[in-house]
DNA sequence: CAAATAGTGTCTCTGAGACAGTATGAG
DNA sequence: CTCATACTGTCTCAGAGACACTATTTG
């Protein structure tokens, strides 16, 4: 499951289903383990197959497993879930068996009739992708490698649906120890004091966390 | 896996192996899921075979699941990890195809040399669980039906590893909306003022948290 | 200069932690 | 009564949030 941050919104990719069951019908992205594969490397593998973004090692995250009996008609699957949180990859280009692959809204999807249990799995997902803001570094992996402040905010307030005070969004994040490295350069174009890029740090855990604020 | 309080120390419940491969090691308890089988409910069936406890539905929690290739000598085996904390549940009986069926002290076994990657997955099934103690109110899944708050604050030392006033302790669980009830009775026997005897509460998290201390 | 955005100072309020003190029962 | 344990009052300190203020650039 792919998020990304497109005009101050997250996304998600999406396919649509070009094979039945539920051809037509919107569902995410994924395909099936070969064998000697371990799991993360086939998440990646079916990634990089689905959007073609260059392989994001260590950009994955096992969300869970589904494995109701009857989820899938053709048999019984058991689904391993992986989130990665990306940049803007562009247009993405439908793979084999999908007739279309689009970034939604992820608003705009919710609540949808997703194929199989991907509503549920949508929703586990983008509970995680909010609690990985919090206390772990990757909101950085939707920012291209060098990113302001101020993009950085707009990454937590698309995904947290709300709205933060930008003096001390800045004093929270530079306050963690090893999230952000500055750069030394300023970011180009832009009218008003120059900003400053940074990039991101060798953090894995945020120590203190950014916190959480519930949608305004 | 199941954690349990035995004697104000964290215990897990290992069984030795009795057939190749690994025949003699000590490793997690599990088995195969059936086909038509949802993966709770096996982890739930596959509990009750080694332990012989009631059915505690909705005290299981998916950890997460392992595939590396080669992790089983037999061919490609995906494991779907599943975390239980439960009371006390007496001396367990080896199932079929263990020699031995055992609580073992965490703090004894952590680093010893379990048989697959079981050594990664109690590794990260100790962190979710007290991180669970953190948010949810699965602590009082360790106490009988009736506990005092003693008798919780124990848990959170045991898994915690570390020791907590027992003033504040006190204060904070009953701060939470619907941790804990009042039964109204007292416990007996003991010498000094009565101590009251409380239930789990409907609450599903812990709101606030009981903000976790790191080993004292 | 005005405008715009980056970054800082500082006040207030809440909540965690420490710990003295009070309540309630057994023997 | 003493003793043991449950429970409460209250101080202090740190961190979050609000927001006025200063800094540094472009045009």
């Amino acid at each position: 499951m792919v998020f990304t941050v497109v005009d101050q919104a997250l996304h998600v990719l999406l396919i649509r289903r070009g094979a039945d069951p539920y051809a037509g019908r919107w569902a995410l992205p994924g395909g099936f383990v070969h064998i000697d594969e371990d799991l993360d490397a086939a998440a990646e593998r079916e990634l990089v197959e689905e959007t073609g973004v260059a392989g994001p090692v260590g950009q994955l995250a096992q969300l869970a497993s589904y494995g109701a009996p009857g989820r899938d008609p053709r048999g019984r699957v058991v689904t391993v879930a992986y989130l990665a949180l990306l940049p803007d990859p562009g247009s993405p280009t439908a793979g084999t068996d999908a007739s279309a692959a689009q970034l939604r809204p992820v608003a705009d999807v919710a609540g949808t009739d997703l194929a199989f249990d991907h509503d549920r799995i949508l929703a586990d997902g983008l509970e995680r992708a909010r609690s990985m803001l919090e206390h772990t570094p990757r909101a950085t992996a939707f920012c291209p490698p060098e990113f302001t402040i101020t993009e950085l905010r707009a990454v937590y307030e698309a995904v947290w649906d709300t709205t933060l005070d930008p003096r001390d969004f800045y004093r929270a994040v530079t306050a963690v120890p090893d999230f952000l490295v500055a750069t030394g350069r300023n970011a180009a174009g832009g009218t008003g004091r120059p900003v400053k890029l940074y990039r991101a740090g060798p953090a894995r855990r945020l120590q203190p966390p950014i916190r959480r604020r519930e949608p305004s």
